[in-house]
DNA sequence: ATTCTTGCAAAGCCTTTGCAACTGC
DNA sequence: GCAGTTGCAAAGGCTTTGCAAGAAT
């Protein structure tokens, strides 16, 4: 966790059932869906759908892809997880319980860095007040090299001249 | 075009000629790619493949799915066109010759709206030097809905009232 | 003449969906 | 027991690719 958590008082569970009973007509709560809220909520972790398939296998639990994807679809829905476009595939990550973020991807090893920056908020903000554009969302992603992988990447150099 | 075209000293096709013929091995500059770059250039739109191949068959253009894909591709590579993600397709806008810009993507008419904005600009690079991150590009888009299409929301309302 | 490009069709990749069996409420 | 959920397998949507025929230098 690179940032603090925001204090919620109800478990993701809870918030999750509450938000299925709230629905017209009311879902329900399955053991599988549970298993995945518990799961994906035991670790902060971005994760795509074939990395939580992977984790949930190895953790013993049985659960068909198909349910994967449509129990990922309601968590996302009930604002426990958000969503984000990482290329071809969505890759998620906790909205409950978390703030609100950007992120930087590094290309070689796969991380995400997260970070929060008021001034950009304030220059969308003022973005979608000028152009009269009511903004449901948006995407930022700054793609590259983090400090680590660059500072690997020349040492490797250094020590290919030796 | 909502923003002032950078000027530049060559058409898009001596460009792309230039990049291709400077790989290694060569690359060959054919008719239908020629084509596609004249088309692609006549207009200022964003498009997606599918827009373009129709696009291109309504301009008598016959091209094959695959080089449009393969030829799209390759603009890219050679700084011609720029590559947006937009939902699960990828749409393109023209690079060579237009300055670097964000969007608003209108979820009701599809419409992308053009903004430059130095302050995120500046923040971006700040996030980057804090953080010792190496950023080789970003994505930013804004999603929801444009000025004309929620005052046409609002006046059907007012006219269904009636 | 050589080597790259094209077009076709097939495959790839991620995600969604129809349907019968199952299960939470 | 009714209505929503699961799992399977098949389909869907977009993009890429293998291969033989064709074209650019």
């Amino acid at each position: 966790m690179s940032l603090p958590a925001v204090p919620v008082s109800q478990s993701p569970e809870d918030k999750f059932r509450e938000f299925l009973t709230s629905r017209s007509p009311a879902q329900r709560l399955t053991e599988q869906q549970r298993e995945m809220v518990r799961f994906i909520f035991a670790q902060h972790h971005h994760f795509d759908a074939d990395q939580l398939m992977e984790g949930l296998k190895q953790a013993g639990l049985v659960i068909s892809r198909a349910t994967v994807y449509r129990t990922l679809t309601k968590l996302v829905e009930a604002g426990l997880l958000r969503k984000i476009e990482l290329g071809p595939r969505m890759c998620y990550e906790h909205d409950y319980g978390y703030p609100h973020h950007e992120h930087l991807h590094c290309a070689r090893c796969n991380k995400m860095i997260e970070f929060q920056s008021p001034k950009i908020e304030e220059a969308l903000r003022d973005i979608c007040a000028q152009q009269a554009f009511k903004a449901s969302g948006y995407t930022l992603l700054i793609r590259g090299i983090c400090a680590e992988c660059t500072k690997a990447k020349v040492s490797r150099r250094l020590l290919d001249l030796v």
